[in-house]
DNA sequence: CGGGACCTGTCGAAATCCTGTCGTACAACT
DNA sequence: AGTTGTACGACAGGATTTCGACAGGTCCCG
């Protein structure tokens, strides 16, 4: 029987022992408006954690001190509930990090792509947070995408979407009617550390309009020389 | 974040003397929209209980100072009646009989899973909430699960499921039209310490498409690189 | 106890689908 | 027209999914 109040920003408290990915992570999150610090340790992370008070925590489990487990443990020690999502290497870990998913918590591997991972805090968050369990859902004109179903219709017309098809246009609506440039999409949609100098982008985003430009007016549109955007009209 | 109404919810009390269990149970609990407390003692879990007035206790057997039965009889003689379900180590076999003999309404062996401990919890509610004792029945489309006969039909046509299929199948209706991913399957319906990095999942889904697929349209649907869901057609 | 039926998870192989690279045709701007 | 940027067909390597076959376990019944 709890009472939720409304808090201007989302406390996001990044723990990672390599500062580039930590900074990479907090730099998007203020992006989104969020309010995001980051720590490089474990002790780090409990004694920022204590002042900060975060919303929700993203902690790599490969830590040079305390482990991400211990700290994990820790924090629930003192009585904060918050939602974690851990990062993990590809290998081994995994195996001991899915028993803590089940929690409701999640998890990524690494190397991620940024919007994926914003993408599960999202949900993390709108899950904890809330008693009722709402369905997120994005729109843009008559095309409708269902986060919780991943059901994406263009009208009444169902698409089926690839993996790729889909992180690329979820990312699209979302930032609609800003337009994005190719290399944004690229670094935010691909895994970091992606090499591709290729048109991949440019190739997903054909694909894309195939399947939902089909039906009446374009909602994806070229700006030349910079990149895309999702929206109604075009001017 | 967001602002919530202030909403009757139900009030858990979880005692179990390893943190990450008690933390495990309290975390799924809240992801339901219940509200949830831990105890990790029997003298902290009667102090506890005394504030926080549950609706339900999850009640370890074994605790370091009091054991779950002390904690029962002094819960029962401070005048609560609150429903009571018991968890036991896997070789306490004379511990099921005391237990269920000495005013338990439920109880479950570790390890359990998830799912599995929600669903008693939720009968137990049910049943405690009143003599007007509603069924429960999960439905999609014609497809329909009797939580209390266990029976499942697909139109008249009645399946027999094994219990694995059984719970997989519940949480996906349970979810429906949520797409599941099958770490999340994994997580919730098996065991807790599970290893499985294998591939069950996609074989019991398989069977059960066997089952309930043959006749009419797919309930089951595949989606790509990220999980399945029970739902109806969408055109 | 012993036999048998059933349930589960592992393995592997085949089928299917997804993705990025290349290359060329096309479009836009000067 | 020349130059630069964009669209997208085609292809091959990979990744994912499906499911048959099998073996260890469990439980029940005689």
């Amino acid at each position: 029987m709890t009472h939720y109040e409304r808090v201007e920003k989302v406390r996001l408290l990044v723990v990672d022992d390599d500062p580039p990915i930590a900074d990479l992570v907090a730099t998007v999150a203020r992006y989104e408006g969020w309010d995001a610090i980051t720590a490089n340790s474990g002790e780090e992370a409990l004694r920022r954690a204590a002042d900060f008070r975060p919303d929700i925590v993203v902690l790599d489990l490969m830590l040079p001190d305390v482990d991400g487990f211990g700290v994990l443990d820790r924090l629930r020690r003192s009585g904060t509930m918050v939602p974690v999502v851990f990062l993990t290497a590809r290998d081994g870990v995994a195996d001991r990090v899915a028993g803590l998913t089940r929690g409701g918590d999640d998890y990524l591997v690494k190397p991620f792509a940024v919007e994926e991972l914003m993408a599960r805090l999202r949900t993390v968050l709108r899950r904890s947070a809330g008693p009722a369990f709402q369905r997120s859902v994005l729109r843009v004109g008559d095309l409708m995408m269902d986060e919780d179903t991943r059901e994406v219709r263009r009208g009444d017309k169902l698409l089926t979407l690839t993996p790729t098809e889909y992180e690329v246009l979820r990312y699209l609506m979302r930032k609609s009617p800003t337009v994005l440039t190719k290399a944004q999409i690229l670094d935010h949609v691909w895994e970091y550390g992606f090499g591709g100098r290729s048109n991949v982008v440019e190739l997903v985003v054909s694909r894309l309009r195939r399947k939902l430009d089909a039906t009446g007016e374009p909602l994806i549109h070229t700006v030349r020389g910079f990149g895309y955007v999702v929206r109604q009209a075009a001017e």
